[in-house]
DNA sequence: GCCATTTGACCGTG
DNA sequence: CACGGTCAAATGGC
C-alpha cells in the first residue's frame, strides 16, 4: 500500500504538505543521488491509536517546489476528529485509505497518474483500483527504486492509457511488503473535466492544480 | 512538562 | 559494504 504524491505547492506555502492529516517525523535521510534528503513521517495517532500510517516526502530535484510524498499504509486513525475546523483539508486522500495505490501528479506541463501497487500480507485489495484518467503527455512510473521512469506518451487526441504491469504477484501469504514488488497499473479512464469538482476544495486553494485528473476511487465507482 | 523535530546510530536487505 | 529505513536521545517550542 502505497501512493505516491506528487504534489506542487507554489503558493507560497512551504515545508511538508498538509494532506489532512497529522503527521510526525521520525527521520530524515540523505538519498543517494537525490539533490534533498527524504523525510518520514509517521501518524500522529500511530501512539493513540495504532495508526499505522507513514509517509515519506521528498524535495524534487528538478524543481524545488514540488515534492515527492509517498503514502504508505492506510490511515486506521480516526481522523477528523482533530481536524480544526478552520483548517482546511486539503486533499482528503481516499488514496491514503486505499491500500495500495500510488499517484504522482504534478502540476502545469504534464499531468501524471500512476497507481502503484504493492503487495502486503494479504490485505485485502480493493475491489477494484481507483482509476484515473489522465490527460495529456507524461506518466512518470514512480517505481520503488529511486530513479523514476518517464514515459512520454505522444499527445494523440485520445487519452486512453491502459498501462499495466506487475512483477511478482504475491501471495496473500507473503507478507513484510516487499518493497520491491510493485505493480503499476494505470488505466486513465475516458475522460478528464469534471472530476475536479469531486475534490472539495484544496485543489485550487493549496496547490496550483491546473491539470485535470480524474480519480475515482474504488468506493465512489 | 509535553510534544514534535533533529540527528546520529543502528539495523535489515541486496 | 552501501544504502535506505527506523530508533531514540537530545533539543527546542509551546
Amino acid at each position: 500500500m502505497t501512493e505516491k504524491v506528487r504534489v506542487c505547492e507554489k503558493t507560497g506555502l512551504e515545508g511538508p504538505q498538509d494532506d489532512g492529516y497529522s503527521w510526525r517525523k521520525y527521520g530524515q535521510k540523505d538519498i543517494l543521488g537525490a539533490k534533498y534528503p527524504r523525510g518520514y513521517y509517521k501518524c500522529t495517532f500511530q501512539k493513540t491509536q495504532g495508526c499505522s500510517a507513514l509517509k515519506q516526502v521528498q524535495r524534487t530535484e528538478l524543481d524545488s517546489s514540488i515534492f515527492n510524498v509517498t503514502y504508505i499504509g492506510r490511515h486506521s486513525c480516526v481522523e477528523g476528529s482533530d481536524s480544526s475546523p478552520g483548517k482546511p483539508l486539503p486533499i482528503k486522500p481516499e488514496a491514503a485509505q486505499l491500500s495500495e495505490t500510488s499517484i504522482s501528479f504534478q502540476t502545469s506541463c504534464y499531468n501524471q497518474v500512476v497507481k502503484e501497487e504493492k503487495e502486503l500480507g494479504n490485505r485485502k485489495e480493493l475491489d477494484s483500483f481507483p482509476s484515473v484518467k489522465v490527460e495529456n503527455c507524461f506518466f512518470e512510473t514512480t517505481s520503488t527504486d529511486s530513479s523514476s521512469t518517464y514515459i512520454s506518451i505522444p499527445t494523440t487526441s485520445e487519452s486512453n492509457y491502459k498501462f499495466e504491469g506487475n512483477s511478482g504477484e504475491h501471495n496473500s501469504s507473503s507478507n513484510s511488503a516487499d518493497s520491491h514488488d510493485s505493480k503499476i497499473i494505470l488505466s486513465p479512464l475516458a475522460h478528464v473535466n469534471s472530476a475536479v469538482d469531486d475534490y472539495p476544495m484544496a485543489l485550487d486553494s493549496c496547490w496550483d492544480w491546473d491539470f485535470l485528473v480524474d480519480y475515482n476511487p474504488p468506493n465512489f465507482i
